[in-house]
DNA sequence: TGGAGGGGTGAGCAAGCGCTTAGAGTCCGG
DNA sequence: CCGGACTCTAAGCGCTTGCTCACCCCTCCA
């Protein structure tokens, strides 16, 4: 199945109603003005309720992020998984990664931007856990360009370093896509999956 | 004049010794916690100074951030001016201001961090003043690239999008490099500067 | 020698924070 | 109809924050 069957935003499968409301809320404030900067009396006020509502849904703050940014990365994985065991070569597989993932930063840059900006927010048990799929999608990425220098679609003189910058690319989407802007993320999308495979030398050979 | 004659890190520059240690301790906890997350006692201590002493050389917290992001953003302004305007072709001038731009993110990846991340905890006036510097450094690197299309050394089909992909890599070398990393900031340059010429399509003319 | 100025500190202020608690309202099952 | 569970609010607590102030110490100059 195609990597770029994105998995639906929004947060429509959290219940309660109020639950949902206030992972919405906090998504939106964390990414305007970072974890540190929004208070429990904005995320409620963006929700609709008084602060203390807040706490009969979630034990602290800091598991409300935790929970944005579990999400997303299991998001994040899911479609790189996804690519990476697709069928086709490697250049197939690269494009497709990378397209659904500068897609996926592009419509959802608020949740991308929590999910890659504010992991310093997160409590140690919590953030080694995130660490781990993080280090998961990074290996998705760097198993496809591998493969392609394997197999000589590619011309890479270094693997895991190629791999960092690839990410970057994908990641740093979320920092400045402004869906104001003339590119749609489709377009970004597939401008970005260009790039890469000229850095991975696909189709030089 | 070659521009990876970086200019020097530190901040040897400000006067009295006071006040530069007052810079030197903000800039290591702000690129550790975040702005906000950063208090003036925090940085009062790793300065060895009592609070109140930050506000003999400073008037608020927010002016040490924006001395920061001001010096950063200049020295960034400088480093991709003096490769927009040194001799030879665009392939070399990109990828001079390319490996000269990752090295100094590299190696002062705590400044980069400040600089690069903290934009939202400028006020209103200091943040319009710190864009205008990095649309001129967006703009220095977009003109490397427009002439390489004209003079048929590249291959783009996206100017604009191409410049945001340089640098988002170059940028965001301030969050992954690891001094006790495997790469050294000249091998990180090097492997990014190759990385952007593949991207932009030179040599395969 | 005394005063001015610069640099610094301890103590504190006003404001705001994350979180808790007592009480209220609604709904549903027995 | 009543009691329990769930959800929510108003009010508040203990603590922390950015910043200010009165005072002190040291140096320099007239």
């Amino acid at each position: 199945m195609s990597a770029e069957a994105a998995t639906g935003e929004a947060w429509e499968d959290i219940t309660p109603d109020a639950a949902r409301r206030l992972v919405v809320a906090a998504v939106q404030a964390f990414a305007e003005r970072g974890y540190h900067a929004t208070t429990t009396r904005d995320i409620a006020g963006r929700a609709g309720m008084s602060p203390a509502a807040l706490y009969i849904h979630y034990k602290t703050k800091e598991e409300l992020l935790y929970q944005i940014s579990r999400v997303g990365h299991l998001r994040s994985l899911a479609m790189l998984g996804e690519a990476r065991d697709g069928e086709g070569g490697a250049a197939d597989r690269l494009a497709s990664a990378v397209r659904a993932f500068v897609r996926w930063h592009a419509e959802h840059h608020t949740t991308g931007r929590v999910v890659q900006y504010e992991l310093g927010a997160l409590a140690p048990d919590h953030y080694a856990e995130i660490v781990v799929l993080r280090r998961q999608s990074e290996d998705a990425i760097r198993t496809i360009i591998a493969d392609g220098v394997a197999a000589g679609d590619f011309d890479v003189p270094e693997v895991s370093g190629t791999t960092l910058a690839v990410l970057s690319l994908c990641i740093d989407v979320a920092r400045w896509f402004n869906p104001a802007g003339r590119r749609t993320p489709d377009e970004v999308g597939a401008l970005y999956a260009d790039l890469v495979l000229r850095m991975v030398g696909a189709g030089r050979r």
